[in-house]
DNA sequence: CGAATAGGACACCTTTTAGTGTCGTCTTTG
DNA sequence: CAAAGACGACACTAAAAGGTGTCCTATTCG
């Protein structure tokens, strides 16, 4: 399915990423996943299961969904498959939060004003 | 339904998020809503199920969905129910994904060297 | 007033999600 | 080399998601 393509290079792990990045962000699993996977950089299913209380092959499961997204990648060393961040497509999800910044700071200006009127 | 609890407080439209907001934006119907929000400041659900390929109901049911993330209000006038951007429970996500920047741009300091070996 | 418009509230259906458990295979290790 | 460990691949299941259509009530308007 995923061709490993590896090329002298570096990461290419993915074909380009099936799976929307917000839906994969959704869970609270896989945002738990991605957050040890930024403490440690790289670590084996069995490993990551530990942190869960949930079975490996539901793990496994999010991790799929993750590397559909393209943010994880994945190797298989020895007996083990190792998991590794890799955060760029978050980049979209936060150029679309970025334009809505603008929202709630000019809500903040009209706060003040809005809490002299009324309430409702 | 919806209390309107003004404790000392700011915005108050409703109970405290029942929803997660990465789960309300996982949809894109959802984004699209905030999007065409985000244009007009406040329009009725009529207005508003006009730009999908989808029945009344399933854009109510969305817009609930965004109310419980707290990502829209809502009010009655006259015979329509004028839906209202919230952006604020988007500083969440914002807050969240800058976090991961700085893996990201490590990433970027690779890029260039990479783009000097080869491409694909 | 009566027709049309806007929308809430259901009941219902299909697909996807998020789990589980089991089995077989490859790798390590005593 | 045999047992244990780590996974992938299924098959299966319960619940949630994302739609639909229908009915009923308020509100507007000719």
């Amino acid at each position: 399915m995923s061709s490993l393509k590896d090329q002298g290079g570096v990461i290419v792990n993915e074909t380009r990423p099936t799976r929307d990045v917000y839906e994969a962000v959704a869970d609270p699993t896989r945002r738990k996943l991605l957050q040890l996977l930024a403490d440690v950089e790289e670590s084996p299913l069995n490993e990551l299961t530990r942190h869960f209380e949930m079975g490996r092959t539901a793990v496994s499961k999010h991790l799929t969904i993750l590397k559909e997204a393209g943010l994880v990648t994945s190797r298989r060393v020895g007996r083990e498959t190792r998991f590794k961040l890799n955060a760029a497509p978050l980049k979209e999800i936060q150029d679309w939060v970025a334009f809505y910044n603008k929202f709630w700071s000019v809500r903040l200006s009209h706060l003040k004003q809005l809490l002299e009127e009324e309430e409702e």
